[in-house]
DNA sequence: CCCTAATTTTTAGAGCATAAAAAGTTTATG
DNA sequence: CATAAACTTTTTATGCTCTAAAAATTAGGG
């Protein structure tokens, strides 16, 4: 999955590691560009031209601007999960706090590599191009995410915090759902701040709260 | 809010008369076009050309192709909030199932409107254009949506089934979302049934119940 | 009936995206 | 080591969305 790691690069023929090369400084010069300019005045003719290569060829290896724009994206993920794992790690006793944590992180992890605006045009390819190889590499990520989720939701049934017979599947995949539109509507709005999307998470889950504690009817 | 019915044209002068006729004539195309070809191979020419417009008209009322897309679909609200509104007025005695049924009332209405194709362009542009005029049209529905469920889930604390300590307003946004991202996942994947969608919403619910109805600790 | 103000059309151009042919390299082969 | 084969990149051409400006049209008031 993660195997674009230049490490092995010796191994590679000359061609395969022109390629990477090319790759990584079309990545580079794009990611350079859309944090300073902005994605859409950006142009792929100036992208093309700072990596020396022509215009065609970076659509040969992103397919369009906004695959670029992704791929590019997903290659922050390992930071992202190495911090969600640490905020695990330290066994939070509160689902709820845990939740709001979690999805902070995953906000200030997003407002510290790329502007809201250009996360407008990440989510908004993400649901156009969700079948094509880029649009798959993003969901990819979420799978994970997912992932990190039961997994801290595991942890807490082991602790006896969360009882035993919630399906650890279920509950992950819609507290992370949960989360993961309050992001979206943390992008949406450029007037949405952070503490105003942890606010309104944790509102979220008191309601849910109130509403199944004393057993209907 | 909805004051676009021309049953007053009468009183209008013969421009603005022309103007909303040119209008209606646009989304008339425009929608007939998108249902039988598809949104991509709908280019904006073919519209302008059906319509009896310049191009660059068709530009001057809608911002864009997606603008116009999103103008088509604010037009189809109506029946939907009907429809949601009958599903309330019926009294259902189990929340769960309310916000299933509330979920698939959209999809189906959805479905019989656009292809899944056209509504990815839907949900793509409405996040991209969160802060543009056709954008916020957009949100608008979501907000009386949640107003729906909210009456809904009142309704359900006055027949005394969910505790009035509940946050009315957070349940029904919560809820909604909840909702709204399972309906993103429905129009992002083609393999995704209706049903398929109704039964993630379910489980959803089922695991916050089994979550909450112990009380933690 | 003419003027003016609003509206549409024409025109020109920038940028994204794709397809096909041409040119250039790398790798493999004798 | 020269040459062929395979693979990439570049060139070239084209279609579409969208914007900006000037030019043409047309409704409505005096």
């Amino acid at each position: 999955m993660e195997g674009r790691r230049t490490g092995g690069m010796a191994l590679m023929g000359l061609r395969e590691r022109q390629k990477a090369n090319r790759r990584e400084r079309i990545l580079e010069v794009a990611k350079a560009r859309f944090q300073t300019d902005g994605y859409a005045p950006t142009t792929i003719e100036l992208i093309a031209k700072d990596a020396d290569v022509s215009t065609v060829t970076v659509y040969n290896y992103f397919d369009s601007k906004a695959g670029l724009l992704l791929a590019l994206v997903s290659e922050s993920d390992q930071l992202l999960i190495r911090q969600l794992k640490t905020m695990i790690a330290q066994k939070p006793t509160d689902l709820i706090d845990a939740v709001a944590t979690f999805g902070q992180i995953l906000r200030r992890h997003a407002m510290r590599y790329l502007a809201k605006s250009t996360w407008r045009e990440v989510l908004s390819a993400s649901i156009q191009e969700g079948s094509s190889d880029f649009g798959r590499t993003y969901l990819e990520l979420d799978r994970v995410l997912v992932d990190l989720m039961r997994s801290m939701i595991v942890d807490f049934q082991a602790r006896r915090l969360v009882p035993e017979t919630v399906d650890s599947d279920a509950l992950a995949d819609c507290l992370f759902s949960l989360q993961n539109i309050r992001f979206f509507q943390f992008i949406a709005d450029d007037n949405r701040d952070d503490e105003d999307i942890d606010s309104r998470l944790r509102s979220d889950l008191k309601a849910l709260q109130g509403l199944f504690s004393t057993p209907a009817h």
